[in-house]
DNA sequence: GATGAATGAGTCTTCATTCAT
DNA sequence: GATGAATGAAGACTCATTCAT
């Protein structure tokens, strides 16, 4: 029955959809590993050859989900020049709008919104959301740093950026909790035009 | 034992504070019945003469829950004018506030906040939600209208009010996530000057 | 609030009626003290104030109830002489009919009936049993012997009269448990005509 | 711990011994999984491996239980000529006899008899009831009508047919709900006298 | 006499986890 | 690698019983 590495691989990978479908359908705490086998074709058995079990499954599925703002660079490099507000507001708003379109994306985004309650099950998820606020934040102040050099106020850029943030966590949790379809409503054009406008009034005008 | 209305309306409303606490703390899925009742002072057989079982002590618990933007009105009348555009982000700024403040308020949001998976115990979570979403998007679109009538453009009246409301959201879904204690962040301060810096320059410049 | 003792009693009886009806339709251990509240228009708590608890109650229940049998003489007597065995025939048809279609009686059998796990709540309900089957075969003994002094082999008079009694149990046993409505089916008819068969026989042709 | 198909086989029937057991000792209402489990040598929630719950473990009992006249030809084949009167009086004695002695036997009849508070729990237990019932009366009217063959006025056939079930079914209630040992009392002797009385008399005489 | 709030023991049921095969 | 039988702990819910009013 030895399987090839690759096959191996297969499994797990359909192991990690499955629990990521319904984790964030059932919630984790409701969510029942006989679920996500039958989901993933296996049976509960199977699961601890894997993981180790439910919480482990958990940080495996948290661990595996890259959300587009996690390639945001984190500083101003040669390779990789910061681009201006529209296109970072583009950037951004653009990442919002796949997050909630893209099946994987949003199941995850909404694993992670789960509430502070999965803080008892693993530490993780608090940090993967406070990881990818620092990494938003870090790259807005950048770009609004390059735009308006020296023109803004100390404290003003990080508050600005801190409010994208905040912008961006509001209309992700908003369309996930309340269940508004990603395809259907152009949310990421919201948050562009809204970057654009709490960010280009105060650079222009500058 | 058998006492006066006074007591036995305390009871219930030492239930719920329990409740609250409880289904906060550590998520409604999670969340035992035992624990409550210990936190009331009661037995968990005794949840059972007031409440017909979770689900329903949930509700209570929503149900009871008033927070400060329940009240703004949603028509402009006599007897309460609408404030001017930065009475009003004084006005939501302090109910974040008071939200992330006041420790009934904060754990009630938490409840609020707790997923989308509460939509399998009870559907009146969402409608909460919806409800104070359309009520601020609403409030908010009456004053701007009064503030700047006639010099907006068709349609950003709405769109600059979901802003506020989604801004709004993502403060204190942040908050209670990342579990930021309300009383040592200014955050209602920001979402005040997040909406002065978004309504403002549109109104003004007119 | 003290009312006439005619007034408790009063109140006794419908709590008997209650009791009787729902220990027999849902059965003694399914039967929950509030449904026999409810019937009987009282509340949980007041049936301790006239009775001991829920086994006390089926006792009541179960003492009260007399069925027609319960009066037939255990011996022969001046003032009450036996009759002849087609006479004794028709009275204990009639007596099966009657348990079965009048309620109180047919509740009360089939309370009785409700199999032997009720032994371990009361032993009256097996003491109460057989001293019906005893009651009814002395009589039938008697009748016999009266009938046919002499004409009968040593021990063929038990016998038979232990059958006229077996077939009655069945009779009852059987439209009980499989619920057979007491007013359409004779019967009554059908256990006299059967104890005719059974007894005549043996006694005419002798 | 998996073990062999035939392992397997075993420990469900020891299940359903055990239940078997439980339900006829303390009835089905106060029996206890536990008491069950503690039987059959495993815990409260294999049970629930091989069964969905309490009332289809009841189902599952009885379901299994075959009494001796299930076997009964309901009609007359060359393969299986039917017997005379004295010979299914025999028969049928000793399947009540059997069925008193026979512990499994003794039980499973215990458990049907327990009365129609059963109905609740599954329609299946009045079926069987009716069925068994069905097929002794069916059974016996063709002996009859073989062995007198138009001798018989209309519908006294199917009378006679049906005081034979009623008294092996009086015999078999009171057996059960009085704890007669049937090791000790002759009753299928008793049965099969009393069919003969009932039904040679009528026979032989035309 | 009656009520209804409160208790606490009891039981079903679920489910993560283990492990022989 | 995978299965499915078995475990055991945990929790929701029921209900007889108590008792202050």
């Amino acid at each position: 029955m030895r399987r090839c590495k690759a096959e191996v691989e297969r499994t797990r990978q359909r192991l990690l959809d499955a629990a990521e479908q319904v984790f964030s359908d059932r919630g984790y705490a409701v969510a029942r590993l006989e679920d996500i086998a039958d989901v993933a074709g296996l049976t509960r058995g199977s699961i601890y050859w894997h993981y180790d079990g439910k919480p482990e499954l958990l940080e495996a599925v948290i661990d595996r989900a890259w959300f587009p703002w996690d390639q945001l660079p984190a500083e101003q490099t040669e390779a990789q020049p910061l681009p201006g507000i529209p296109q970072m507001a583009s950037v951004l708003g653009q990442g919002i709008q796949q997050t909630l379109t893209e099946p994987h994306l949003r199941r995850s985004a909404s694993i992670l919104l789960q509430g502070h309650e999965l803080r008892h099950v693993s530490e993780r998820v608090q940090a993967r959301l406070q990881g990818m606020q620092k990494r938003i934040r870090r790259y807005v102040a950048l770009v609004i740093e390059q735009a308006g050099a020296g023109r803004l106020a100390f404290g003003e850029r990080d508050a600005r950026a801190r409010a994208v943030g905040v912008f961006m966590f509001g209309a992700l949790s908003e369309a996930l909790l309340l269940g508004l379809p990603g395809e259907q409503y152009p949310i990421g054009r919201e948050v562009e035009r809204f970057i654009l406008a709490l960010l280009l009034p105060g650079m222009e005008g500058g």
